[in-house]
DNA sequence: ACGAGGAAACTACAGATGTAGTATTCCTTT
DNA sequence: AAAGGAATACTACATCTGTAGTTTCCTCGT
């Protein structure tokens, strides 16, 4: 399967509505997006207009609007966003990614323990 | 703690070898380089000079060169990298990222029903 | 059929990033 | 002291991102 484009943070948001209710026009998702991100209506247009570019969206013309939809799943995103980070940060290796969970929420030694032993086989198997 | 400065994929590459090993003088950190990445030396310090901006590397003057020594711990900035992550695709919980990572490299359904088990206190408590 | 109002298209612009060329400076060696 | 070589400083430039204003166009209601 190809890559899916690169989705910036921003448009990250657009997506996660899209992804969960689509076709939608530009308008319908403005008022689906959290209040907080209070984007001109403009802006978010923009975005849009980007991501059909990048190939993340669909834009079918209905009566003088756009239906967007998205053309990459979800799942894929996550998977190379994830991939991007973990390669990035922890050399593509799933246990000190562990490991640093396990530090920063202080999992009680015990269950770090059981965690470590839980996953030394995929270490092993990578 | 203050928020480290953001630090971009390819200064990254630069980041983990200072942090290995520093200080060093661009021309140290070069060779360390590993050879796919065929910058020209003018990009890597380039880069340096814009890390050293960031306040993300000190630059100790040294006989006409420069020392550079990072001020930002990894730990910090790869916590940082991963919060964001974090919150953009998984919502900012850990259990969907092991759900993710369970699928995608194939955890057996026994070790999937451990971990989950394993970690549901740290989901309600969070 | 026309006008109002909303959509889209186009334009803008600053900061970050990837990538590197050119110019200047300054240390070291004759 | 002058030259050579290296390191830095400055400049460049295309692309991506965040953010939005201005202009044009289409559609629906009267």
């Amino acid at each position: 399967m190809a890559k899916s484009p690169r989705i910036s943070e921003a448009e990250w948001e657009l997506m996660e509505v899209l992804w969960q209710r689509h076709p939608l026009t530009a308008t319908e998702l403005i008022t689906l997006l959290p209040e907080e991100r209070n984007w001109a209506p403009n802006t978010i247009r923009t975005m849009l207009a980007r991501l059909v570019k990048k190939g993340a969206l669909a834009a079918e013309p209905q009566g003088g609007s756009y239906l967007y939809t998205p053309l990459v799943a979800r799942d894929q995103c996550v998977g190379e966003e994830v991939d991007s980070m973990m390669e990035r940060v922890f050399g593509g290796s799933l246990f000190p990614l562990l490991m640093h969970f396990a530090e920063r929420r202080k999992l009680k030694p015990e269950q770090l323990r059981k965690l470590r032993n839980l996953l030394k086989d995929e270490e092993e198997g990578k």
